[in-house]
DNA sequence: CAAAAAAGTTGAACCAGTTCAACGTTTTTT
DNA sequence: AAAAAACGTTGAACTGGTTCAACTTTTTTG
């Protein structure tokens, strides 16, 4: 992940594509600049769009009764973003997406991804196999959020993502692994005083 | 939901299949029948299968090291179970998936799935679909641990999936939900009262 | 670089949900 | 039909994590 990742560099993981038609996939994908604290998706508009970033990270979360916002995903270089509620059933979003740092994302449209997808058997393989992934990836969470105490999940996250825990604010971490910014300032301390 | 579903009328949700492709599609798979109690996947074995549910009911749980059972899946009637991150991977499941009742399921393996989606553009185009509302699915779940209290939860699913809450006991549905049989009971108690 | 805003820390009181143990009820098995 | 097993309920003590408020540190902005 040191150098810039690209979508082409990122699709033949999947699927192995030559040359044409992997600029004919490449061509479906808008690269946007945003800045820091800029938002891609806001509640009750429809998510237009998934975001894969190639610098940056932003993050998803949506905003509970009592102002808490609840972050939903975290997302660096080579990961996806978006509302997938929103975006694939094409609904009203009821999360706000936005960078953390000043990002460069590629964008892709919901209709040019059918029309991806509708054009190429592989390009549909690709899709199917990040649908899987994302399905997967979410599944363990739901497991370590039944399963695990708070101290366990930040344990686990650190050695899973050790990145995500740097690049993202502690706040942010803390409302993705179900905790309160001030409980996993804790936490930190005590593994402090034990660890030196 | 009444009468018995069939793969067929099931994959033709989401994608249009003339006869002998319906055919094909439906020759995947095996009908299985299970005794209530009986796994169809234990921990630390590969999960071979996906299961559809033609009849019957079927849970997915994990075994946490104070010997909780965390229930992570729910299955009845045209819901798919499995573990996925084993199926999918091929890699060692961490769960039980148990029949609840006595079910008929029909069963799929990781290759023949392989084969099918191979085959045919259009069954690609159904997996891929439904890995995205699985995706999606599991996304919501996220949301609604992060951001509901236990009552809340509880409430929703009962209002979302009714038949779910009729169709398992009590303690399976409070781990679902991620709380302890004994305070989903003092959950229900209070709304009796408050109701009539 | 000064001021303001954002992020992180600490203590003390608090509470949503758990634990444990005992008991009641329903379902399954023989 | 009796016994056993599974499921559900209740009370009382307890705890992992929250809340609130005040403060310190770091980052951003003019």
């Amino acid at each position: 992940m040191q150098p810039t990742p690209s979508i082409e560099n990122y699709v033949r993981k999947y699927v192995d594509l030559n040359d044409e038609e992997l600029a004919h996939f490449a061509s479906a994908f808008k690269e946007v600049k945003v800045k820091k604290r800029q938002f891609l998706i806001q509640p009750n508009f429809v998510a237009r769009h998934r975001y894969f970033v190639l610098k940056g990270a932003v993050r998803a979360y949506v905003v509970a009764e009592d102002d808490q916002d609840n972050t939903i995903q975290l997302a660096i270089e080579e990961w996806w973003i978006s509302d997938y509620n929103s975006y694939m059933f094409q609904q009203p979003a009821s999360m706000f997406v936005m960078a953390v740092e000043d990002s460069t994302l590629l964008q892709i449209s919901f209709e040019d991804e059918q029309r991806l997808k509708a054009s190429n058997y592989k390009y549909e393989t690709f899709f199917r196999m990040i649908a899987e992934r994302a399905a997967a990836f979410m599944q363990r969470r739901v497991i370590t959020s039944l399963t695990m105490s708070a101290e366990q999940r930040y344990d686990l996250l650190i050695e899973k993502y050790p990145e995500m825990a740097n690049r993202f604010p502690q706040y942010v971490i803390a409302s993705y692994l179900g905790m309160t910014t001030e409980f996993l300032s804790r936490i930190r301390k005590q593994k402090l005083r034990s660890k030196g």
